[in-house]
DNA sequence: GAACGGATTTGATCGAAGTCAAGGACGGGT
DNA sequence: ACCCGTCCTTGACTTCGATCAAATCCGTTC
């Protein structure tokens, strides 16, 4: 908010430099906590594609992305697949409170991680209301975006779906270039949008073509969009 | 847990007969914090059909679910509906830290609440560290679900979303009998049915009727439900 | 920059669930 | 006990997205 740098005596070195210093969980710590956080914390990186966790394996602890995106995946027993979420800096990942993971967690491009021991985080969680306070609004927040998407899994058509994945991405990467439009890197390919959205790659791929023929969105590569009607697309998503 | 009643000097009148005093929120409060919240709570009832909440309306204030079933929902522009989920006694209602409500609330049933003004509610948050912590578990545990949930609409076949609907009922509201059977009394109807899962009431009770056929469940009028084979129902939900 | 391999697109066909249309059962009230 | 309205079930047909099968694109490597 404010444009001027306050002196901020103790903090660690390794928060200084930090991109997510001021955002997410850590925007709500002061000096004293944050010291005791990266007295324990390492900095991890990740290749696209490798595993972060495993659903129903032991939770060994808690890790803020500070670069990248994260898919969060459920299957069932015979191999289906559902994304349940996407996680972007500086989100924290892991399940607080419980001792195995509700979920598998994937890089989905090349992460980043700031990792936290999980007795740390939760020793800080018990003695500091603004980070309990801070992870209940991101609980509740993320709560409301889970109930969102069950209204896109459940009601819309495969369309009004990729539409609304894409304004998904738009809202948390998307950078606006010289002419107004947005561009996107999209950090899934379409095998992960289709899990994502319910559908499979081709009917993903057909929607997509859908859309670049009603000129709402032009595509560069495989992974890059160009969204040159964002209203339309918004109207397109159900 | 305990077969002895301890005596607790100062819970209020209203508390000490209250079916969810030892459940959900209440369950962390002492005397003091109880004796602050009844003194401006009060219960009210609602006949099945009432709206409790209207999406996007200002939040007037918070509620216990003390006896009944609440259904969350969202609806798209054009009126297509999404049931993202259900509340039993002892849930919690209401949105907290937000001014708006996310979603729809109506009673499915006959339903009985406990109403708490929102300053109320959040001065007590703000005040007591266990209150808040049980909050933060139920979010998390409602985001759980939500995830959970989400695979069913993504992935499941209709049979499949049918069945796994049945066990969710029967996880909250299931009692056995004599056989050893889970008989239901199903909260909500075929069309709400179809809301949650995002499916057409006529493919419901197709499902149902093949359920029956099956053997893994009867009915016995429109809402009863009795359960023969859990196992079996499980399997079948995916 | 040519060749390779995985990812994506496109086309043809199939099938599960949706839609439209009766018909039947339940339950509440008289 | 009967009647009526609502909710539920069933049947016939349609449709959207899945499946199967190439063809093509793109990024990478040599």
């Amino acid at each position: 908010m404010d444009t001027l740098v306050k002196p901020e005596p103790t903090v660690p070195m390794a928060c200084r430099s930090c991109r997510v210093r001021h955002g997410g969980m850590c925007e709500v710590l002061g000096p004293v906590e944050l010291a005791r956080l990266a007295a324990c914390s390492r900095r991890t990186r990740h290749g696209s594609g490798e595993a972060l966790a495993v659903e129903s394996d032991a939770v060994h602890g808690y890790a803020n992305v500070t670069r990248g995106t994260v898919k969060l995946s459920r299957v069932l027993r015979d191999g289906r697949q559902q994304l349940v979420g996407l996680q972007f800096a500086p989100d924290l990942m892991g399940r607080l409170f419980s001792s195995e993971s509700p979920l598998s967690a994937e890089a989905a491009t090349e992460v980043e991680l700031c990792r936290i021991p999980r007795d740390v985080l939760e020793g800080l969680v018990a003695d500091s209301e603004g980070l309990k306070q801070r992870l209940l609004e991101q609980a509740l927040q993320d709560l409301d975006e889970a109930r969102e998407w069950m209204v896109t899994l459940g009601r819309k058509s495969a369309v009004e779906r990729v539409a609304s994945v894409l304004l998904l991405i738009a809202t948390r990467m998307g950078g606006r270039d010289a002419h107004g439009n947005i561009t996107l890197d999209l950090p899934i390919g379409r095998a992960d949008m289709a899990d994502f959205l319910g559908l499979t790659i081709e009917t993903v791929s057909r929607q997509m073509s859908r859309l670049r023929r009603e000129g709402v969105i032009s595509v560069q590569g495989h992974r890059c969009v160009v969204i040159h009607d964002i209203e339309a697309l918004g109207a397109r998503s159900g």
